[in-house]
Order: C-alpha cells, then sequence, then structure tokens
DNA sequence: GCCAACGTTGGC
DNA sequence: GCCAACGTTGGC
C-alpha cells in the first residue's frame, strides 16, 4: 500500500465536500507529474487531503483509493475548462482515481506545524518551490502526520 | 496583491 | 533542442 497527500482549494473542493459526497473522483489534474502518480494509485491507498490558497493552508483529513484512476470526463467536454482538444477515447491525456472520505481531522494541520517537524524535512510538500498538487509520502510521513493530527 | 518558482508553448 | 515568453501555483 501506498500514501499519497493531494492539494485542493477548498473554494474550489473542501474536505467538507467530500465528507459530503462520500465519494469523489479526483478530476481535473493538468501536470503530467501529478497525472502520473494519479495513475500509480491502487485501491485502498491512503491520501491525506490538504487546503491549498487558505488561510492556514495545512492537511484536513484522510481519504482512500476506492477506484483506481480510469479517464477523466472533462477532457471530453467541450464545454468544460478542462476540455483537452488532443485527447481522444482511444488516447486519453488525463485520468483520475475515485476517492473515498475517511475522516476529517479536528483541526487544520497547518503547513507551519509541519514545517517545524524534523521528521518531514524530505515531504515533497516541504521542498522548495513544490507545487505539485499529488505527491507520494512515506509510511513513516504518514504516520507522523496522523499522530500530530490527532492531537487537534 | 505580490512574486518566486516552476511548467508549457512555440519560434527558430 | 534551445530558450524566451507566458501562464499557473500557492505561500505570504
Amino acid at each position: 500500500m501506498h500514501h499519497w497527500l493531494v492539494k485542493t482549494e477548498p473554494d474550489s473542493y473542501s474536505i467538507d465536500d467530500l465528507a459530503r459526497d462520500k465519494v469523489t473522483s479526483w478530476d481535473h489534474v493538468r501536470n503530467y507529474q501529478a497525472r502520473n502518480y494519479l495513475r500509480q494509485m491502487a485501491l485502498g491507498d491512503q491520501v491525506m487531503i490538504y487546503h491549498s490558497s487558505v488561510v492556514p493552508p495545512g492537511v484536513v483529513g484522510l481519504a482512500s483509493v476506492s477506484r483506481a484512476a480510469y479517464p477523466e470526463a472533462a477532457q471530453f467536454d467541450r464545454s468544460s475548462r478542462y476540455f483537452d482538444p488532443v485527447a481522444t477515447k482511444e488516447n486519453p491525456r488525463w485520468f483520475s482515481p475515485d476517492l473515498k472520505f475517511q475522516q476529517r481531522f479536528g483541526g487544520v494541520l497547518e503547513l507551519q506545524a509541519l514545517k517545524g517537524h524534523k521528521e518531514l524535512q524530505e515531504m515533497v510538500l516541504l521542498k522548495r518551490g513544490s507545487r505539485l498538487s499529488v505527491q507520494p509520502i512515506s509510511v513513516e510521513e504518514f504516520k507522523i502526520i496522523c499522530r500530530l493530527a490527532s492531537k487537534l
């Protein structure tokens, strides 16, 4: 089993939206490296949900992969801002897995708190200039973050 | 709103 | 294949 962290802007889609929907297709990702990670997600993988572009930014809860990545719908939809003229049904370019809500933390485990943690310094999230919206995290990092979150 | 960092595009 | 220009991300 692998562990991941995905970013979302809560104004667009928040952990509360996920809690309401129970399951959602993690779509609209338009970055090749992030897409490649989405395609690596396997059933049952654990996913941390991170709220970005908000004050304070931070990890807000957990989800799990309930369906491995499949061709994303918006790339074929002419009316969508995520329409991709190059993508075809035979040769789709973008993929999304289904994520299932697991839990919302008691608060926001703030980016600032993660930065202060020695064992988390290797996280992609904390790397200088990192903008990747889908990232692998180690099982150790996952456990530490869960432990910190349990104190919120 | 600013801006550093990064990714993509497209002319050559 | 280079690289300048442009667009986006995301913390602050």
